[in-house]
DNA sequence: CCAACCATGTAAGCTGTTACATGATTGA
DNA sequence: TCAATCATGTAACAGCTTACATGGTTGG
């Protein structure tokens, strides 16, 4: 069973902060989570399905009369099998946002090895499409394009050789961490 | 009247070469302007839009029985309009892709100094967004964040730090083509 | 001749958007 | 008390995806 990227953003968030649905839709209006929208039209109908799948759970808080979402045990399994596959080329060429948004969840498994997994298949995929656009440029095809359009590529290729710097450098974080925990 | 991107960039192919729907499919299929899908769904429905909507028609081509789409004046002014408008904060923060698509189509209008002000709103928001994020990074939301939440948004400014030092790249070829043109 | 490709379309379904509607609570 | 904010929902619509369906052309 599987679900939108909103609603695995939905159970991480539920995960880190068991909130209402009202509460869910001010992180999107007010963090840099807003690339997913606020409208009500889409946060209860993805709150009411993911209650209907098992992956969510209303519960009353500690105040009475606000319920508040919680993630269930199947909730955190979906959201783990999501974050922990690996980030393929399409991914990368596609949807580099939603990679990262994945990565920015494995904080609910917080396994550096897995962690470090995950960074070594992004780094591959991001390196794979750097050398089809880098290709695709050098190739007749791109001979054809007009400045606008070759310089549209390379604004694409700049920020591709950003994305990989930046995780070359996670990756020496968690491989920090790793070798703490296992020294300790 | 206006349309999606993807009627936009429909458009945009139309004027560099006009084209059947299938040719369309290909270029989505085999260039980096894959970010669009060639489903047959979506691009034959899409072209009888824009054809209704009088900003593609349909002519026989030098081969008979293999009619083209080609852009009319409504659908160059359309195009226009598009990417002519200023590229603001929002579109940076959650559609930079199409800010950059526009930036591809420019060429249809070939106009330097209308390429200099694009890039200038677009260095302007990419810098309004950068500081934003930078901002939220340091603020005491943030430090409530996860190690991976804060890598998360570190990628997401490296990514955007790229964009602004290509777009300072980017006017310096184009004040060089603006500068030759007044002096011829 | 048959497979591969050219070429176009439609129908069902899902997601998300906008807009509307409702009512409770809270602070000035 | 009155405005703002909390809180949830629905209905209409647009757009895209997948899958299915159809038929023509061309090269081996």
């Amino acid at each position: 069973m599987q679900t939108t990227p909103l609603g695995y953003a939905l159970i991480g968030l539920a995960i880190a902060m068991p909130s209402s649905g009202y509460a869910f839709r001010k992180v999107f209006e007010t963090t840099p989570l807003g690339a997913f929208s606020s409208s009500p039209g889409s946060i209860y109908p993805a709150l009411g399905k993911l209650t209907k799948a098992g992956f969510l759970k209303q519960r009353p808080d500690t105040n009475p009369h606000k319920p508040v979402y919680h993630a269930t045990q199947a909730g955190r399994a979906a959201l783990s099998v999501w974050v922990l596959a690996p980030v393929s080329v399409e991914e990368v060429a596609n949807e580099i946002d939603i990679a990262l948004l994945r990565f920015a969840f494995l904080e609910s498994v917080n396994d550096p090895k897995a962690t470090l997994r995950f960074l070594a298949t992004f780094i591959g995929s991001v390196e794979t499409h750097l050398e089809q656009l880098t290709h695709y440029l050098g190739s007749e095809a791109a001979a054809a394009l007009s400045p606008y359009g070759r310089l549209a590529m390379q604004s694409g290729i700049a920020g591709y050789e950003a994305q990989r710097a930046w995780a070359v450098g996670a990756q020496q974080v968690f491989e920090n961490e790793h070798q703490r925990d296992g020294a300790k």
